[in-house]
DNA sequence: CTCCAGGTCCATA
DNA sequence: TATGGACATGGA
């Protein structure tokens, strides 16, 4: 019996990965900030907490030739625990996507050519939970990234969901029902702005009364995707767009006034402005329906350089 | 000290 | 419709 258990415990969940795929440059975006708070970057695989039907599962995401696997350390997979785990990958890898076209459009494109080539097989990290995916843009807004994960860390080391395995703990994003009962004397407290504090609490009180939900956004559009996301007070163009990147996963989402977009584009370019509103349009038709892929290689040139 | 960070809202004209 | 200021903090 305790053999069966074992094993169950040691079973793993395998995942075919589709071609181009680099693991390594997949970690090397992960790891971008020594801040990070929900998950952790080894050389050959990531271990990140997901709470899946309700439980905690701690979970080491690795790679060997063409397959993904996935190995619980706490507890054995359950049918319904293994699925939501495949579908949660799936998006923060973005394993669905085909980029043949992508990667056609842009070999001779002169900002994204080489990156195609230097960045192959690199996926679009994703947010797989729309309301973390909406706080996050809400949080990083107008401050340096290194001031922002150390916002979202309170959050998450409070309020997370948390397991404590081998001498560390471990932490989930807080769901929206928690957070939308934080005092706004704890986020003032915390170094929130007023309006991040408001923008949170508005956010997470439409995500629990339902108003605000993945499957409808994911069964619209994209312009009306981001229509209805700009109607959430907090929620701005970059925001909207960069929600739509990452957790709609709609590869033609353009957070155009990004300014580490514009950054990487000066450099790239050796300009000595940072491109023009109209300079991006015409990338931006350019790149169509590419621009949000186009804008994660080049955000990707800031970390590796 | 000043300027700017993975922006957005609000007041004012 | 367009433009300017406020916002919290820290790094360059």
């Amino acid at each position: 019996m305790t053999s069966e258990s074992h094993k169950n415990t040691e079973k793993k969940i395998w995942l075919p990965l589709p071609d181009p795929f680099s693991f390594e440059h997949c970690l090397d975006f992960l790891n971008r900030n020594s801040y990070e708070s929900l998950h952790e970057v080894h050389p050959n695989k990531v271990i990140k907490l997901l709470k899946l039907e309700g439980q905690l599962y701690l979970t080491e995401i690795a790679c060997w030739e063409k397959m993904m696997g996935l190995r619980c350390l706490n507890r054995a997979w359950t049918t319904a625990a293994e699925k939501a785990a495949t579908q949660y990958v799936t998006m923060l890898f973005d394993l669905d996507r085909d980029l043949k076209s992508f990667y056609l459009q842009m070999s001779e494109e002169p900002l994204m050519g080489d990156l195609t080539r230097q960045f192959r097989g690199l996926r679009m990290i994703g947010f797989p939970d729309l309301f973390e995916a909406l706080c996050w843009s809400v949080i990083g807004q107008q401050i340096n990234l290194s001031f922002a994960y150390r916002l979202k860390q309170r959050l998450v080391t409070t309020y997370g969901s948390k397991l404590f395995w081998k001498g560390k703990h471990y932490y989930t994003f807080p769901d929206p029902q928690t957070v939308s009962g934080i005092s706004e004397n704890e986020f003032r407290n915390w170094q929130y702005s007023a309006s991040k504090t408001n923008y949170l609490q508005n956010v997470a009180q439409q995500m629990v009364t339902g108003s605000l939900n993945l499957e409808s956004l994911q069964r619209m559009p994209t312009e009306a995707a981001i229509s209805r996301l700009l109607e959430i007070k907090g929620i701005g163009p970059w925001s909207a767009h960069y929600v739509a990147m990452k957790c709609l996963r709609r590869p033609e989402a353009f957070p155009q006034q990004d300014v580490g977009l514009h950054h990487a584009i000066k450099l790239r370019t050796g300009a000595s402005e940072k491109p023009s509103t109209k300079q991006l349009e015409k990338l931006g038709r350019k790149w169509h329906p590419w621009q949000g892929y186009a804008t994660f290689y080049l955000w990707h040139t800031l970390i590796v350089s």
